[in-house]
DNA sequence: TTGTGTGCAAAAGCTTTGCATGTTG
DNA sequence: CAACATGCAAAGCTTTTGCACACAA
């Protein structure tokens, strides 16, 4: 229990270095607003949007607004901090993804529910790809869609 | 040429018969604006978008309204006749997929080039992992994003 | 002190919806 | 002729932008 709180600490501090480091090296300013983004996303678990990150905030009583959210997901995306996803909705969802294994996403149709895996093919293929068609590939997407087996909840999200 | 014409018509025509069967088992319309639009959507290649193909339609005098073109585009996508895809941006792109090859897709995130590739690894990979994790995996999206070497237009799409 | 970052609100862009009218079955 | 589909315009939602003020460097 306190090692694991330690451990979590550990990690936090990890990343408002890197977060902090990418800042500088880009002249770009330390702003409370910035870091508490952050600590905020890296308090959380599994996946959320924009506007629920900022209502959250908001519940808080802290002063962001929706601009500097935006803002700041952008940068922490550029650092390689958080990690966007488009999951078939006009809705960007976001995640924390340092110190976290890469890995890709099922979703299931009826429920929104997302499950997350890991597949080495993916790397092979990105290599295979990138060569033959002469495209350096930085990222890549893969999302598979279908129904959760009897578990489903049939709650559609939004 | 007169056979590759001939080829072409009797694809149109299948196309066109499999929308209708499917709108007489749904209990669904057949009106003129429904399969203007899957004939202009297979008169084109390469991916659009909703409000392209409303343009489009537009400039040929066809009078429709983009709540049709939607309603129309969602529908077609029901019967696996188009396929939708989100390359990244909150901009639906469609394309036909009647008698194509499935594939992926890998995008120039300078330029917004689309390349195709297929590769059977992903089919094994949605196998895998509906099994694993107990999903009827019915459908999914990899793209890969990178830059296209030396060729790429640093135009931006929107 | 200087210019970047912020909050706020308005605008923009894609998609959906409501309603009166038209048309299919 | 009854229900469904359409056109049009307005509304909805997510995201971006403009501007005056605040504050990091």
């Amino acid at each position: 229990m306190e090692i694991a709180k330690e451990q979590k600490d550990q990690h936090l501090k990890e990343v408002i270095n890197i977060f902090s480091s990418h800042l500088e090296k880009n002249n770009l300013r330390k702003t409370p607003e910035r870091f508490a983004i952050l600590e905020e996303i890296y308090s959380r678990t599994d996946h959320f949007d924009a506007e629920a990150l900022y209502i959250h905030m908001k519940n808080q009583n802290y002063r962001v607004s929706r601009a500097t959210v935006y803002n700041t997901l952008e940068l922490l995306v550029s650092c390689d901090l958080v990690t966007k996803h488009q999951f078939g909705k006009n809705l960007a969802q976001y995640e924390k993804s340092y110190g976290y294994k890469q890995h890709d996403h099922l979703i299931c149709v009826d429920c929104g529910k997302v499950l997350e895996f890991c597949d080495p093919r993916i790397q092979q293929i990105k290599n295979m790809m990138g060569d033959i068609l002469k495209f350096e590939v930085t990222h890549h997407s893969l999302n598979l869609y279908g129904k959760c087996a009897g578990a489903c909840e049939r709650t559609m999200q939004k």
